[in-house]
DNA sequence: CCCAATGATTGGAACGTTCCAACGTTGATG
DNA sequence: CATCAACGTTGGAACGTTCCAATCATTGGG
């Protein structure tokens, strides 16, 4: 080991320290940084500038370990890359920041495992509530977890288990809508990218089958994820004949990635064929796509709302928020051009 | 207050409860978990059990506390909109996981004044060590931080400050490397559009200005920012006469902006205009537009390595790392259809 | 048979804060 | 002048852990 001229790093500042430079107990310096009215306008002018004049720093673990309270919030979100997720996480640190909880933001999007032991961290480090974003958790992890801290989960709704909370859009519904748009547009051959084996993609491609059904149409669905590649590769696979003269794709993202592939294709968007994506991220604005929008940032404000209400009263019955679905139409959508193959 | 029957939450587990059910001493549970090799291996089943039993979590603000460590760096970041930073963001965590250090996540995108606070949080928490990812600090205000807690700045470099690092990409080289495909294409109108009044805006601008010299080139800035909404204003007015032939653009959220004001106005790209972005997100590969590209993650990483390495050994001097930078064409850029206009 | 050495276990101090009951001062009240 | 309330202030306990020195039990060597 090199002896590096380490200097002896002097120790923090601590109330104790502050104490003694203004002349008064630890007690009374604690109470006047934190404001309280039953100190002397004298003493805390001089604990004030002590405080300054030592670049004291209060100490929250300390804190926190005897108010057995961490005002803090744990943030648990699948994907950072997913540009949903950051809208979602501005309602939430919005939410959050108004009840004075700050938040402590874990991602996963590794496997279950980590997943896990992201959570078991937050939960060691005494978070007082949590949020998970779209997770990979089995329905009895979330519920053990659940039984342990209050728990709010966004995206979908897990009915039946205590003390859990949950915000979500209408898979079903917005997928009607897309169908239904696309439908009215005149298209019959309708093909589903879906966003591949997880909760999300399967309601969401059960909501397409029952809007194909309701019109009478046939589905079809090419298995997908939720990432631009996973578009990508889906919609080169689902052009194969017979050609289908639409497509709604399981999330935005993977919509960027099918009409990447149409580009390279040479297949024409909206003239030759009409991609609907899922979720309303801002960007799509100006890609020009059309999309099923969800009110994002409204979706973490709830979540977040949610679970400092559960904080305060724990034992209040569950709440499933379900947030308002819409679908704005955009130049990626258009008119079927061929004729009906009825 | 309405009296709701709140059970009264039974404490948690401690190290003590444990103890006692395994009828040992709190020291040697907290030996036993820590999987200190003194622990002889019947005691050590007991306690295991019995901690599992009873559902104990260990608390890490108590042990922070004693420890003086919290294994914890704090990461402040601008915006979790930009995809970006999300890449950085996965370079640090991965590197942070790798030497067990959790990260504190914040971030800032409102006004300098948030921004302060919520590092001044991080610092109450008893962070290790701090990255800042594209700031709002005055030069100051970083000295002071970097003077309390060791301090990494991504995305620039500050020389000069004591205790503190940087990671960053060469915006000189990257804007230089942007025009000289651009007139290596025939360009010679290419105007910039800016990032507005920042630190990193102005390097760019700078990088530009000094590349369109070295060609001999008269230089063209429209002011705009770094979001999607900019890069399309600022579009719209860099396209009014002469028209430019080509953009470079300050980064790739605001030529996704521009290509939008484009695609409204029916300006073919690239066959009116070309168009450049600036930053190497993944994105851009779907959209096919040519961007100058730096090896996002792996900036991440070198922070979290940079930073680990100087909590460990804090007198070292500074390091300030300069990555790679380079140029991916793509077809959002192509030859000049006008003939030359000299 | 004792002593030293090893291994396993323990109690108490410490970390920096908040909370609480108690304290001294002051000024007004009877 | 005694009593009381109000106010400002204080010391000590507590939070749940880790660290350390000290203790206890066990073994082996002389």
């Amino acid at each position: 080991m090199p002896t590096t001229s380490t200097e002896p790093t002097r120790r923090r500042p601590t109330l104790h320290d502050v104490a003694a430079r203004a002349g008064v107990s630890k007690s009374l310096v604690s109470l006047a940084l934190r404001n309280s009215p039953k100190v002397s306008p004298a003493s805390r002018a001089a604990i004030l500038t002590a405080a300054e004049e030592l670049g004291y720093r209060p100490n929250r673990t300390a804190s926190s370990l005897v108010q057995q309270r961490t005002h803090t919030i744990g943030v648990h979100i699948l994907d950072l890359h997913n540009p949903v997720f950051a809208e979602i996480l501005d309602g939430v640190h919005e939410a959050a920041r108004q009840h004075e909880y700050s938040t402590l933001l874990v991602t996963g999007n590794a496997d279950r495992q980590t997943e896990k032991r992201e959570i078991t961290r937050l939960l060691e480090s005494r978070v007082e509530g949590l949020i998970l974003i779209a997770h990979r958790l089995s329905d009895e992890d979330v519920a053990d977890i659940a039984a342990e801290v209050p728990t709010v989960v966004v995206t979908w709704p897990i009915e039946g288990i205590a003390q859990l909370d949950s915000v979500s859009g209408d898979d079903a519904l917005g997928m009607r809508l897309g169908v239904d748009h696309l439908v009215a547009l005149g298209h019959q051959r309708i093909t589903h990218l879906s966003g591949g084996d997880n909760r999300i993609a399967h309601a969401r491609q059960a909501g397409y089958e029952a809007a194909m059904a309701a019109h009478g149409l046939a589905p079809r669905i090419v298995s997908g994820g939720f990432t631009e590649a996973a578009g990508y590769a889906a919609a080169r696979e689902a052009v194969g004949p017979p050609r289908p003269t639409a497509l709604v794709v399981a999330n935005d993202l993977a919509a960027i990635g099918a009409l990447a592939a149409m580009r390279e294709l040479g297949v024409n968007v909206p003239g030759d064929i009409s991609i609907v994506g899922y979720d309303g991220m801002r960007l799509l604005e100006s890609l020009d796509v059309t999309t099923v929008t969800q009110p994002l940032a409204d979706m973490g404000r709830q979540a977040a709302n949610l679970l400092i209400e559960r904080i305060n009263q724990p034992g209040r019955p569950s709440v499933h928020s379900r947030v308002a679905t819409g679908l704005v139409p955009r130049g990626s959508s258009g008119p079927c051009a061929l004729e009906s193959s009825l």
